[in-house]
DNA sequence: ATAATTAAGTCAATATGGCTGACCTAAATA
DNA sequence: TATTTAGGTCAGCCATATTGACTTAATTAT
């Protein structure tokens, strides 16, 4: 991945400013997740139905299985957003082809609150990166990448095959 | 900050390229602070406490003013953890020359433990951009940098003056 | 000197998001 | 037929955050 005729020393970065990379990762995420968390807040939803509302549609018919090894929480957290937002119409259950498993889709209301929230962080994003060139946007992404532990970076890959 | 002859168009990365960004920065980030978590667990603390110590280890004598303007939590909600780090020294409180304020600094113990949250997060920084390049890491520093809103940059600066 | 503002603290109630443990059903598979 | 798997549920607990109302003490402005 890196270029060996241009490696830099661990030591490149000292550990002063390592420890602003450490904060610049603390504001921005907290920035990121500011502007869907405002949306959430007037239909009495939190972070953690935006989660569920982003991974099922990025997933169609994903399985509570699937669901749970991405989200990584307990399914008794998850059967309580879940539960909310198929009460309230946002996301519709199926039985799958295995009979025990059930299939996650999002409804009309769930796609549109869906684009809603994804349209905010999507915008944010379009607008930093093109104040940059591809070299700058590669190495942002490149090192987000390598900032995931390997069992997230198979989950990542699997939803994006 | 950008190179003017090197400009991307906005469209350079499409809608399904974004989203996998927002889905690096969700999985980085939760496999940045899973180390801290794992240690704060055992001493009964958590992410709260561990921002708290991280920014008064940042910032010798910082103010609660200060800190609250830092964390942009409520005084309600920073009060029980900040009394919580007192109460098992890792925190002490003292009068500022003002004296309506309160100057925190970390005692030994706090230090100790300050060190070993940040060891872990600044170790894995050092292991992620060990293999990538000066420009990568400018990349990735600066596109982080732009992702804050304007009065966290400001925070962000203060804290580095 | 008094009034207003500021820094900090406190009490109470509420919501969200996570956890553990125990237990259950139904379907698929060995 | 026995076991495993997918999913659900009840109950209780903890951490992190919120709002609102109110207090004290010190500083600053009038």
């Amino acid at each position: 991945m890196a270029d060996l005729n241009n490696l830099i020393s661990p030591f490149f970065l000292n550990e002063k400013e390592i420890r602003k990379i450490i904060e610049l990762v603390f504001f921005s995420y907290r920035d990121f997740t500011a502007g869907p968390d405002q949306i959430l807040e007037k239909l009495n939803f939190g972070r953690a139905h935006h989660r569920v509302i982003y991974f099922v549609g990025k997933k169609d018919k994903i399985t509570i299985k699937e669901l749970l090894r991405v989200l990584k929480i307990t399914k008794q957290s998850l059967s309580r957003v879940l539960n909310q937002l198929v009460k309230e119409g946002f996301i519709l259950v199926s039985t799958g082809s295995d009979k025990r498993t059930k299939n996650l889709s999002l409804t009309t209301s769930g796609l549109s609150l869906e684009n809603e929230l994804s349209t905010i962080q999507i915008t944010k994003i379009k607008k930093v990166i093109s104040n940059f060139n591809k070299e700058d946007i590669d190495g942002f992404i490149k090192i987000l990448y390598e900032m995931i532990e390997a069992d997230n970076k198979a989950t990542f890959q699997h939803l994006n095959e």
